[in-house]
RNA sequence: GUGGAUGUAGUUCAGUCGGUUAGAGCGUCAGAUUGUGGUUCUGAAUGUCGUGGGUUCGAGUCCCACCACCCACCCCA
């Protein structure tokens, strides 16, 4: 062996095992969406580098690949251009298309595009790799999957209500224990008018964000390096610390921010959005997972406008694992103002992790071949033919080993594939008309008819 | 972009103070067993010790540079 080959950092490739897994995670993920009248659309892996900029923020347009014009990608510049040190001017003379690094900017993108055609309000779902030039580590990947469900053209909070219960319903059906946390920016936009510090909202949400992995006096320190007064931070303190039931929350709130507007505007949804899922009373969810108003939850993607959520497994530590909210006018930058939207996304890649450390795959999610025809020769494969048509015309996945080797190697090959019966047909079999099947789990064999052969896989 | 660790067989990893022939488990292959697997036993194959330079009589081991990967921060799913 020369040189081995690789493949580029933060991707990966997904063995037959593993895409069993994350196909069981797609499909449960694409059941739901459905069950709640999503429809599913698909757009290209690279957009116009226009499309992209500037929807993330400076950080998001550093992690944007971009790609190489093809062709004579130098033609028409000018010396100084060439001569030009500066990476980001250059880049932007020669790419003029970026792999896409979230499905929700294509998504605004579509919708303008086809605003014509489409039936508002729009709910599409959409499931597809998304790309950023982060550097890569754990449970984080430069090649990574987003399963998001949208609404746009419509301001109902019922969208918001019905999002929380598919992530409910998701994750009931996959059996992990989640907690869902709800907060709204239009809390935190009223927090920080209360504190007279309105244009440093994205600095103070940014740092409160961070209250759970770094502690209370980590957070002050940030805030007071981001230029905040210590006597505004002071103020914080008591909405940071803010404890108790959802509704006991939402009491104190209402106190601290009835003299903002918007601060009160953000309580009224939450209020309602919380009352129709039955989280205000202690014991009336309808919901599996709880649900929580968490005001330190501030998101970092900055076009959320409303109600803002995250998930976060309960027995496993991995982050975030579900995230969205609300968008009031994300369509705007595309030239269609007007439109609200509202969605989520499923962090495949996280959630296969957390799947896989839980151990909470269905029996049967993994193999796929249900009997294999042991292969003895000629004579014995042309006899099993029909019987295998037979057995797919079942609709039973099967397969004949193609060679006519030892039979320890045969059965190695089923093991190695899971299969859970095989079929022994040799020449006492043929003379009988008979099949042999061989149950690989307990070991059990039985002589059937080759007629009945069905029955032999039960 | 910042900081920290690691790099030895397909894989996980050992390798003492720098010492002559590079080790183990798992996996793979073969045999025990010509039509019965998972267990067991026996045997075998597989190495640019990440790459390049340096120190040395001698380097997997020490030094430097580069590369790769991992982890943490930033940010995020």
């Amino acid at each position: 062996m020369a040189q081995k080959p690789g493949i580029p950092k933060g991707t990966r490739d997904f063995s037959p095992v593993e895409m069993a897994k994350r196909n069981y995670i797609f499909n449960t993920i694409k059941e739901v969406y459905a069950l709640y009248g999503f429809q599913q659309i698909e757009t290209p892996a690279m957009e116009n580098l226009s499309t992209l900029m500037g929807k993330y923020g400076e950080e998001g347009d550093k992690l944007l690949f971009k790609i190489l014009n093809s062709g004579d990608f130098m033609h028409g510049m000018t010396a100084d251009e060439v001569a030009s040190t500066s990476t980001l001017k250059l880049a932007a003379k020669f790419c003029e298309k970026g792999l896409r690094y979230d499905l929700t900017v294509p998504f605004a993108r579509y919708v303008v595009q086809h605003r014509e055609e489409l039936a508002l309000p729009f709910k599409r779902y959409q499931i597809q790799p998304v790309w950023r030039a982060d550097r890569p580590q754990k449970g984080r990947y430069r090649e990574f999957y987003q399963c998001d469900a949208d609404v746009v053209g419509s301001e109902s909070l019922l969208n918001e209500v019905e999002l929380m219960q598919i992530v409910d319903t998701v994750f009931t059906r996959f059996g992990v224990r989640v907690c869902i946390k709800i907060n709204n920016r239009k809390i935190l936009t009223g927090i920080a008018e209360m504190i007279g510090q309105a244009d440093k909202i994205v600095d103070i949400t940014v740092a409160i964000d961070k209250l759970d992995k770094i502690g209370l006096d980590a957070v002050n320190a940030e805030l007071a390096e981001d230029g905040i007064p210590a006597e505004a931070i002071e103020k914080l303190q008591p909405i940071i610390k803010l404890s108790g039931s959802n509704a006991e929350k939402l009491q104190t709130m209402k106190e601290v921010l009835q003299d903002s507007a918007i601060g009160m505007k953000g309580i009224e949804e939450t209020e309602y959005i919380l009352s129709k899922l039955g989280a205000l009373a202690a014991d009336a969810s309808t919901l599996n997972n709880a649900i929580e108003l968490d005001l330190t939850l501030a998101r970092g993607l900055n076009y959320y406008t409303g109600a803002i959520f995250e998930v976060k497994a309960l027995d496993v530590q991995i982050g975030s694992i579900t995230g969205g909210g609300r968008y009031d006018n994300l369509t705007g930058i595309f030239g269609l103002p007007g439109l609200s939207g509202v969605g989520i996304s499923f962090g495949a890649d996280r959630i296969f992790d957390v799947l896989n450390q839980l151990d909470l795959y269905p029996k049967g999610a993994v193999s796929a071949t249900q009997l294999l025809f042991v292969n003895f020769g000629e004579a014995e494969a042309g006899y099993c033919l029909p019987l295998l048509a037979k057995v797919r015309a079942a609709g039973i996945a099967a397969e004949i080993y193609p060679d006519a080797v030892k039979m320890k190697k045969q059965m190695n090959y089923a093991n190695a594939k899971q299969i859970p019966f095989v079929a022994i047909v040799g020449e006492s079999e043929m003379a009988e008309g008979k099949v042999n099947m061989k149950n690989m789990t307990t070991g059990e064999q039985m002589l059937v008819d080759a007629e009945k052969i069905l029955d032999g896989i039960r």
